[in-house]
DNA sequence: TATGAGATCAACT
DNA sequence: GTTGATCTCATAC
């Protein structure tokens, strides 16, 4: 099962090809890290994106080229994780909501203070906390070290649903996540 | 299980 | 001054 490593071509294309796609594939970030099981599109049309209203100093890198983390602070304490893709128009990114810890057990232990592996990673937030990324991953290349993007080696089954915790757009379905995982942050509507 | 408040920073009105 | 792509802890059933 040798998985190729992402490059920028990648993410080079429309976030709504690019999200779906990144559902089990590994992230690792200085070794620690796993499989992404959920994600959400973020699109220029779109008045939930940062990039909606236009380039700002804080989204400024989502502006830049593709293949590039978009890393923000969220209500003044957690660190959110984006990948930056291809600009339709304006820029646009994914978020990555969730993962599946494989590597690094102990240091997200260490870093979260908890022991229950399914709540590691299992939002944005604590995705942030138990991979350590901060502010200071701002900007920096995807195929470089810290980060290490694996693909998945087989297409898994894509659930598809409403994003979560915004109050713009809501409804638009751009919520991607691997079916029957057990570490989303929320089970998707079964169909 | 479910709802609610607090934490704390930067962009926006 | 208000709001937000969130999480945790406390209190109430």
């Amino acid at each position: 099962m040798a998985s190729a490593r992402l490059h920028r071509a990648f993410f080079a294309r429309s976030v709504h090809r690019v999200a779906p796609e990144l559902i089990g594939a590994i992230l690792l970030v200085d070794g620690v890290g796993g499989r992404i099981v959920e994600v959400e599109a973020y699109h220029h049309t779109d008045p939930a994106a940062h990039s909606f209203r236009g380039p700002t100093e804080r989204n400024a890198v989502m502006f830049g080229p593709p293949g590039h983390a978009y890393v923000y602070r969220s209500y003044g304490i957690h660190w959110c994780l984006n990948f930056v893709c291809e600009r339709e128009g304006s820029a646009s990114a994914v978020l990555i909501r969730a993962l599946e810890p494989l590597e690094g057990l102990t240091k997200m232990r260490r870093r979260r203070g908890l022991a229950d592996e399914r709540q590691l990673c299992s939002g944005p937030g604590r995705l942030c906390q138990a991979l350590g990324i901060t502010g200071a991953h701002n900007g920096l290349p995807l195929d470089r070290p810290p980060f290490e993007l694996f693909a998945r080696a087989e297409k898994p089954e894509i659930a598809k649903g409403v994003r979560i915790g915004i109050t713009k757009a809501a409804e638009l379905p751009w919520r991607y996540g691997l079916k029957g995982s057990k570490f989303l942050s929320k089970p998707f509507k079964a169909d």
